[in-house]
DNA sequence: GCCAACGTTGGC
DNA sequence: GCCAACGTTGGC
């Protein structure tokens, strides 16, 4: 794998409403409700097959696979009022182990990632190094 | 269940 | 435009 000029990002989700294996079970969802404006901006900087890691939030605490943006930003149907955007995702691939939060919270080249430096943001950007970290660490490649 | 961190709201 | 109050997120 190499950097290609592609952004990287990690999405956030809590297993016990939506995990990782209801996206391969649904093969594709439209990733809706985000109401935090720089989460909203980042959605909207996500360009068609970038890939996003996939983390379970609340329970689980782990990095567990990687999706695919299958649909760039349209507005959010979901929001009633605001100026909402979401994006569709596909399943890209399970990460072999998952990644614990400890474990990048303990890991030197993990250090600025936003899961680390600002707890509450659900979408932000990854550099390809940090992605490719990960990846290793979840003993996957693509 | 608690609470820290952060974002938003609204009075002034 | 400041800031206190409030609500939400999310790790612990």
């Amino acid at each position: 794998m190499e950097n290609n000029g592609k952004s990287y990002w990690l999405v956030k989700s809590e297993p016990d409403t939506f995990s990782f294996d209801d996206l391969v079970r649904d093969k594709l969802t439209r990733w809706d409700g985000v109401r935090n404006y720089q989460a909203r901006n980042n959605l909207r900087a996500m360009q068609l097959d970038e890939l996003c890691l996939f983390y379970h939030s609340n329970i689980g605490l782990e990095v567990v696979g990687v999706a695919r943006v299958v649909r760039t930003h349209y507005p959010d149907p979901t929001a009633e009022k605001g100026d909402w955007s979401c994006v569709d995702l596909a399943p890209y691939k399970t990460f072999e182990r998952p990644v614990p939060l400890t474990e990048i919270k303990s890991h030197p080249d993990l250090q600025n990632i936003a899961l680390v430096r600002n707890g509450r943001l659900s979408v932000m950007p990854l550099t390809f190094d940090e992605f490719s970290t990960l990846l290793q660490l979840g003993e996957t490649q693509l």
